[in-house]
DNA sequence: AATATTTCTGTAACATGTTAATCATTTTAT
DNA sequence: ATAAAATGATTAACATGTTACAGAAATATT
């Protein structure tokens, strides 16, 4: 293909998958250490967030939330429900349905822990500014909905 | 803190590290499962690649490059190895130290994938514009840059 | 109503992420 | 030269990512 003989396979530095994992990275260091001060991974804080934010949720539209796959979400769930920060109440409708909720232990964990959260985030709106990082925010959703235009039919 | 009342934690729309997750997540999609055919992770191909644009690395300098952990990749490289599509070669300066090169087979098997990383490249960037995704990269690079600023001194 | 299909959830199996600990080999300090 | 510190790499242990599969319950079809 004339394609691949004009513009040959980037080096790393310009693979976009990579620039986007590092910037993640670049974001989230600093405050991980913070989340294990509190026995927390990044995912299980995710889940904490999802369920205080709005709480009462099956687990399917917690992982859509979240942005977990079931499997991963399955695990983190029993994990949190055994250390009493969520509580899973089968649905009496729906009998394969379980709603997940946030207890009043896991909302004493959240109150402590998004204060640093806040504080990261203002950090890094000082560091590089409140208007790059909105322009950041409109690129990247712009570039997910442009991607993901008629990419679903491709699919099945 | 004034700061958390006036700007209380966001919801996960407007969450940084939850942008660039998914935006790396509709990237890579559609890209993996041709990976997937020919029994390469995202990771393996990373280390392929590598290696196929500098051949001969030690493994920590191959770690660095392809933005893994040492554990991480260690159990890459020896995956690698037993199908041959990596060879390490220990260093006769320091015997700590294994040079790891691309194989042949290894090669052949780039070749074959190279050309759907570059297709895919180009499908994003008509879609989403040149333009865009060079001010996106900028943007990513100067965020990472602009966080890490005395940040390491904070770590240690 | 009986069957087929879909939906919600969970498990299996393997690869990777992540922190800590280990081991051998340099390098440095004394 | 010897002990101490640093370095390169691996392993351990646990959590998560990922695809495939399985089970139960609801829904649709006939």
């Amino acid at each position: 293909m004339a394609d691949s003989a004009e513009h040959p396979l980037r080096g790393f530095d310009r693979s976009l998958p990579m620039a986007l994992l590092k910037a993640r990275e670049a974001v989230m260091k600093n405050f991980v250490p913070s989340l294990r001060e509190n026995g927390l991974s990044a995912q299980q804080w995710r889940v904490i967030r999802a369920l205080h934010e709005n709480e009462g949720l099956d687990i399917t539209e917690l992982a859509d939330r979240c942005f977990l796959l079931m499997p991963s979400l399955s695990r983190i769930i029993q994990n949190l429900e055994k250390r009493a920060l969520v509580s899973r109440i089968q649905s009496s409708i729906d009998n394969r349905r379980s709603v997940i909720s946030i207890t009043t232990k896991g909302k004493v964990l959240f109150n402590k822990i998004a204060p640093k959260s806040v504080e990261r985030y203002n950090l890094i709106t000082e560091k590089f500014g409140y208007g790059k990082l909105e322009l950041l925010y409109e690129l990247l959703e712009e570039l997910i909905e442009k991607i993901e235009v008629d990419e679903q039919a491709e699919q099945s």
